[in-house]
DNA sequence: TAGCATTTGTG
DNA sequence: ACAAATGCT
């Protein structure tokens, strides 16, 4: 009596565009949705817990009411499924694809010990809108360069349509004694903001694509780049949970781009960022070694300070540069950050205070609420110039400048740090300029602090490094 | 193969 | 204007 399928939810936390879910619905066979915490997966942090049980409640709530009930395990996925196997007389599972290396290898592992038993094994792609092995350049092998990469996806065929919602599930009436309940992740206290403009889950995935079409789109191109905008689409943390898809997505902005009257500029670079989130899990798919390794093989020469004290400063946003402590304090109180100021706080940890990428992308990936196993290693290589298209004083970023460029009213700075909500817009980004005035920061124990390091002693000695790393 | 591209900063 | 290296066609 082999009729039911387990359906495994992983990183697809969401009913629409899902093929393996649509799969499993169509079989005819009762489903049994699970979801599995795998110990051997890379622990994430307080934030992303916090929105992954939450998320994992409402998609619990959605199947219920299309008649199925999401169940929880705990331990080695090979075990726990084979386990249920055994006890459901399921003779299916099917799951949508991961593509960083352990997820890989997982996976195959259990499609091969499965299949040798007589379990049927099926993956679909739901996270991506064109497959890693298919996108190829001239010669074969896998881009290593974003713009050439993504304008060969733009020359293939469209990506699919998403799929429909299943609308019934035929559900499972026994339980299994290897169930937990959802384990609970609360925030910690300074951790204030976090709850406040998000809502995770699929409605809330949907909700926050309308409202970005609404509200970000005609000035996305124009305005992307400055913290204070509202001109951003903040998918990421839905875009990590699977809770809402690329494809979702590229045929909303199609559906909007021939009834709207948006720019085509606007919409392609705003497709274009989705393209970086393509490249990303390209290249983790094909180099997954570039989760530890610098791609660039040279730079496993370059000269890493080992700096506990300025690491540790730079974490807490006490910096003494204003634009990168209050990215650093944003991310601290609300698990996000905006895209430029990323990139700024991490060209700083890297480039002036020369300490080693991987740990920075270990405080991004435990604190952010978006952290992604793909987009924070490809975009930390990026920023170290660690990849193929290194480019080492393309990417100093001078802080003091890129305050002024893209934080002009100084709003979003003063946002996050407090202490310097008087000091003159001309000062903002140099505060110790303004010492002498009389314009009310407190240098004093416990307040805002002096440059840990200066800029231009840090840019030339990163020179130098890059220098000396040179073939 | 030579030309193009490449989320910038400095003088 | 110039600071460089690499991937790609």
């Amino acid at each position: 009596m082999s009729n039911s399928v387990i359906y495994w939810f992983r990183q697809d936390l969401r009913l629409e565009d899902n093929p393996a879910l649509l799969h499993a619905a169509q079989s005819g066979k009762s489903v049994i949705p699970i979801f599995i915490f795998d110990p051997d997966d890379r622990p994430i942090g307080m934030a992303a817990s916090w929105w992954r049980e939450q998320s994992l409640t409402k998609l619990g709530q959605a199947l219920k009411k299309i008649g199925a009930t999401l169940n929880f395990y705990e331990g080695r996925p090979l075990e726990i499924l084979q386990k249920l196997t055994g006890f459901y007389g399921a003779d299916e599972i099917v799951w949508n694809r991961q593509y960083d290396g352990y997820s890989v290898a997982r996976d195959k592992e259990i499609k091969q010990t499965l299949s040798d038993k007589g379990i049927q094994c099926s993956s679909f792609n739901a996270s991506l809108l064109f497959e890693p092995w298919l996108i190829k350049n001239k010669s074969g092998s896998h881009f290593k360069v974003f713009s050439p990469f993504w304008r060969q996806c733009m020359a293939e065929n469209a990506p699919e349509s998403p799929f429909p919602r299943p609308t019934k599930l035929r559900g499972h009436s026994d339980t299994d004694p290897l169930q937990i309940s959802l384990p609970t992740a609360p925030l910690s206290d300074d951790a204030d903001l976090i709850t406040e403009e998000w809502t995770p889950g699929e409605t809330g995935a949907n909700r926050q694509l309308e409202k970005f079409i609404e509200e970000g789109l005609a000035i996305y191109a124009e305005f992307r780049d400055f913290p204070d905008r509202p001109a951003t689409s903040r998918l990421s943390p839905y875009l990590r949970w699977g809770e809402i898809s690329p494809r979702q997505i590229w045929s909303k902005i199609q559906f909007v781009k021939s009834h709207e009257s948006f720019s085509e500029k606007t919409i392609t670079k705003f497709l274009a960022e989705i393209g970086w989130r393509e490249f990303s899990y390209h290249l983790i798919f094909h180099v997954p070694e570039m989760a530890t390794q610098n791609l660039q093989s040279s730079f496993n020469d370059f000269p890493w300070e080992r700096n506990e004290e300025a690491l540790q400063q730079w974490k807490e946003g006490k910096t003494g540069y204003p634009l990168v402590d209050a990215g650093m304090r944003e991310l601290r109180r609300t698990g996000y950050m905006h895209n430029r100021v990323r990139m700024i706080t991490a060209s700083f940890l890297i480039k002036h205070l020369m300490i080693d990428w991987r740990a920075g992308e270990k405080y991004f990936w435990d604190r952010l609420l978006d952290a992604c196993p793909a987009n924070n290693i490809a975009g930390w290589q990026w920023v170290a110039g660690s990849g193929a298209d290194a480019a080492p004083f393309f990417r100093i970023f001078n802080p003091i400048i890129q305050g002024e460029k893209f934080d002009p009213q100084g709003a979003y700075t003063k946002r996050f740090i407090p202490e310097l909500a008087h000091v003159e817009q001309k000062h903002l980004f140099s505060p110790w300029k303004a010492k002498s005035d009389t314009v009310g920061v407190d240098f004093q124990e416990g307040g805002y602090p002096d440059p840990i390091v200066e800029h231009e002693y840090a840019r030339n000695r990163a020179l130098d490094a890059f220098q000396q790393i040179r073939r």
